[in-house]
DNA sequence: TATTAATATATATATAAGTTGATTTTGTCA
DNA sequence: TGACAAAATCAACTTATATATATATTAATA
């Protein structure tokens, strides 16, 4: 009884995990927490912000966007990027959080 | 005023994202499950509740350790892994609640 | 339409991780 | 101590990611 079958495969299990391998890169954190403080920001803004080469930032907004982690719009010449759900906000204060122990 | 310089390099910022990255993965997320369920399991139970190979689930509890998500603990033949923070189990809840929209 | 600003993409190279199967180490007990 | 069970490690191979530099695309505007 009781012995509940775990799919390895499962579309959610496998979405999951995606999501969280593409947070883990300091680069990525830190775009998440600069759109926590201010949660619409153009490509110029955070690559500024964060002191990085702009197509360093491109690329990891992209594969934010892919994973979908963030939205983006574009207005004329810009892309403003934002976080899709609030949880995500979550995981990274969490694992935050449990490094103080 | 307000501009606060990030460093990218920080310590505390790179053991997230490493934390992150290692659980991004599908068999070490649901290590993480079934621990949520039986906080102490050992490697065999481990293995055979995935249905994955000895050596496959040896080599994730150990990265796992590494990184400081999992205690270990020897007693007699076996091991006995357990999540060391519970915030690391609300990380892997919130990253599936993120999914549901 | 030529120029500039903002963003995205391409390519090459370097580094890191995952998987598998075999082997080794550690501990128990007849 | 010899045999077995549990767990860890190793080696070889494959695949995935990160970074850097250069270039291309898109949009605004003089």
């Amino acid at each position: 009884m009781n012995k509940q079958v775990i799919n390895l495969n499962s579309e959610a299990l496998m979405n999951a995990a995606s999501m969280l391998k593409v947070l883990g890169h300091p680069i990525r954190i830190s775009i998440i927490e600069l759109l926590e403080k201010s949660p619409r920001m153009s490509v110029t803004e955070i690559f500024k912000s964060l002191r990085i080469e702009q197509a360093i930032a491109s690329h990891h907004l992209n594969t934010l966007k892919n994973k979908r982690i963030l939205n983006s719009e574009r207005v004329g010449k810009n892309t403003y990027y934002s976080v899709r759900h609030s949880s995500l906000i979550k995981v990274v204060k969490n694992i935050h959080h449990c490094q103080e122990s």
